[in-house]
DNA sequence: TACCAGTACTTAGCAACGCAGAATAGTGCG
DNA sequence: CGCACTATTCTGCGTTGCTAAGTACTGGTA
């Protein structure tokens, strides 16, 4: 999509992914190709690196090295109980949001 | 609130204010007390004039300085039709993002 | 053997955005 | 005169996603 989309994702991307984690563990890889699939077509393969490195420095998550059939070993990552509350608060947050913006919406339909 | 929000805010902030002028004009100092007023409590004053001053450069945005009884003149912004297509491509591009964050707090429920 | 595509991760430099904090300017009130 | 409120501007900073390139491992093909 475009630059409103990049723009967007600073500050949602992280809690899309930790959603993603909340699922079931993933790798970096794996996580890209998914959002490529959802719609997100231009996410770069470094971004969702460099966020997986820090949301581990942060200590949301848990890492676990499993090798590969075909390539490098994959660095597979786990949203742990600490992950889990910051992704409580990130809903959070994300509601807080979503209502004011739908309020927003309705609001300039009528003029 | 927290770093949370002034991350989410990156991006939608500039349509959350396109928004309110497109219900009417409003200068900098009204949008920013509106603001807190409807809970984004630690919005900086500052943050709201940069961002005028982006979209009045992109010419989303036509002004006009009107006299105040109470300080210096206010820079009245009002939408234009170029900033009305951007709304709406804003409304498009956060469509697509509310959706698959809905999704996925879905998704993540169950497990 | 040499090469290439696919898988998988890393790194360096860049641009955009919101925040912190201070400065400036005007009005009215005690 | 000083203070609070109104109203805008500016500098420097941290965080985030993107671009672009590089590394590493496997399997298939010419």
């Amino acid at each position: 999509m475009g630059k409103l989309v990049t723009e967007m994702l600073k500050g949602t991307l992280e809690g899309i992914v930790l959603a993603i984690l909340s699922v079931r563990p993933a790798y970096g890889y794996e996580i890209t190709a998914w959002l490529r699939d959802q719609g997100f077509s231009d996410i770069a393969e470094g971004t969702i690196y460099a966020l997986l490195v820090r949301v581990e420095q942060r200590g949301l998550v848990d890492v676990e090295k499993v090798p590969s059939e075909k390539g490098p070993p994959r660095k597979v990552y786990s949203l742990n109980a600490q992950g889990r509350e910051y992704l409580e608060e990130f809903w959070r947050t994300w509601s807080f949001l979503a209502e004011r913006l739908e309020q927003l919406r309705k609001g300039g339909k009528q003029s």
